[in-house]
DNA sequence: TTGTAAGCGTTATCAT
DNA sequence: ATGATAACGCTTACAA
């Protein structure tokens, strides 16, 4: 590999002169500075990012922490990241915990978890890292991560309490859902949530409680029954939803949707126009489903990209470390499930 | 951070000495060797890794550029990287190209990829990589890698002819899963195949004809018609086969095989009794649809872990960088559009 | 404008 | 058994 030195040779200058020119400093001779870029494009040079972190101290690089890559939120989330770091000119390292490849659904001692993350951290920071992104596998309170490391932590797609984090905005979704059932015509609403501890379906519920009130609905308790985020759960709910007389059914996954979807089309419910229901995720699945599902899109990439930011900011200075928390609103996909079919086959 | 230097001073040692011990090397006295590892663990010791490598030479570390980290094979492949490198002690840095979020399905002029692959060639070069594993977002013949490149290159999910590739093996999974639809009682197969230009096509046909061949069954010709992987072709090609008697469909991917079951759903064609029916890819969809499908899953992970596990090899001197073709099995997943449903609804 | 030289954290050679 | 020192490729005062 060419270095400074071998070019400095071979144009007959300085390495400090060949320096000056690789770092577009002034200083040096139009000319000299000619020849030093031809002979370096010559001779294929490039700067061993290294040598240059070990003098320079600063990596220009952030270390990326997931939770489990192959969780299908993950990779976006790191699309994301990845661009931020290019437009800033950071580079970026993975690191990948596995957590769900090796638990499955299982919770591991909190300690297993510790140990893995602390791990990671070191590894990242045996490269120098300036800063680190720590990825969610879903949405959840970390309370593992290392209190105080010597770089800032940022969190993304999960909470920490004493960090930066940035989330999606599970409220404004239940509310913005709430407002587009209406829109299309929906009266009679009725919710399938998640188990009741889960603090994604307090924030959608509240949200589309908060929808009803702001429209003068009132809000039927009755029509919110919780589910278990599985398929049949979907199934069996939408039975008494629609029981209920509901024309509408704002299910707070898609899994629990396409149950839904299961019961009507076995009881002769046309969904779309005798139903209306939306799901949340906009898992693939919903965009095959029949009718196509309408559903809440997660920004996933802008996740990333937020994140990213916030630290690059914390890196530049431009910015403290401290806790807070950026919440990104959420899209509606609005689908036959909720328009109806245009053109049915 | 903690330096090797602070380390000797706080012992009382030489850095030389310090840099034994951490090293593992001989000619220390037990007592000091203690002591030191004692102090390095006090003031939580990390060594610089690219200080390290400036030293040593070797970064012990391979790039992986991915096409697109979005496509869902791409984050499993890079799980069995991973996993491969972690085991050898080597670490990885991604670059990843965005090619499917730039382009989509357009395919860009080979210039303009050629240089993309260059430029993230470079960046890792500058990272000092060992090597470089290339991963395809779909499986087709690279032709734009750089030809020599300084480090040693593995294709996965691709090929190169002039590298060592990972792919799976088309042939032998169009062959096994006839022998699967036969196995269950199919006769009479009908196959929707891709595009006839699709290498993906004419592999997995040959293994369909060969298995048909080795069980002593004609090939009917007739049966055999080309889908566009989209599902209404699923569809449409399901009516016309389904005409022409046949008990058993082989569908190339998974989409299309939705849009049979789309067909039959509407033709009350029980799939799993009436007709046997079965997928490719195992997307998360297969497992989903009523009745599940069966299909053939892609092993993703195994050939992350093999391209590595090549690369390694090269790296560790055991085996030179020359052409070759690895190909790995994948696994018939039979599901109830094969098996039946066992416990109807 | 150009060059000299120190030093970043390591490893490794060669003295002591 | 231990230590002094050079070198890896680079940046950056500072000197010329």
């Amino acid at each position: 590999m060419a270095t400074i030195r071998s070019i400095a040779e071979h144009a007959h200058v300085s390495i400090a002169t060949v320096s000056k020119v690789l770092n577009g400093k002034s200083g040096v001779r139009e000319e000299t500075r000619q020849m030093i870029l031809n002979v370096a494009h010559e001779l294929n040079y490039r700067p061993n990012l290294n040598a240059r972190s070990l003098k320079s101290g600063r990596a220009q690089t952030i270390g990326i922490i997931a939770e489990d890559l192959t969780v299908f939120n993950t990779p976006k989330i790191i699309d994301g990241v990845a661009v931020a770091c290019d437009e800033a000119n950071y580079h970026y390292i993975l690191a990948n915990l596995r957590m769900f490849q090796r638990f499955g659904h299982h919770q591991a001692e909190e300690k297993v978890y510790t140990e893995m993350v602390r791990d990671a951290v070191n590894v990242l920071l045996a490269r120098q890292v300036d800063g680190i992104i720590y990825i969610g596998s879903h949405s959840h309170v970390i309370s593992y991560l290392p209190e105080y490391s010597e770089v800032p932590l940022v969190c993304a797609y999960c909470t920490c309490p004493s960090l930066p984090s940035v989330v999606y905005d599970d409220e404004k979704a239940g509310y913005d859902l709430t407002e587009h059932l209406l829109a299309v015509g929906a009266s009679r609403i009725g919710m399938i949530t998640g188990p009741i501890d889960s603090p994604h379906s307090s924030s959608r519920s509240m949200g589309h409680m908060r929808a009803l009130y702001d429209h003068r609905i009132p809000y039927d308790p009755r029509l919110t029954l919780p589910g278990d985020w599985e398929r049949d759960s979907g199934y069996e709910i939408a039975g008494t939803l629609l029981g209920a007389g509901v024309d509408a059914i704002f299910s707070q996954n898609d899994m629990m949707a396409i149950g839904v979807l299961d019961y009507c089309s076995k009881a002769g419910v046309n969904v779309g126009r005798d139903l209306k229901l939306i799901g949340f995720d906009n898992l693939e699945l919903s965009s095959v489903s029949r009718p196509r599902l309408s559903t809440v899109a997660v920004p996933l990439f802008e996740i990333g990209q937020a994140a990213a930011s916030e630290l690059l900011k914390i890196l530049s200075g431009e910015q403290a470390l401290a806790p807070k928390l950026v919440k990104l609103s959420c899209n509606i996909i609005a689908r036959e499930s909720t328009l109806g079919t245009e053109a049915p086959e």
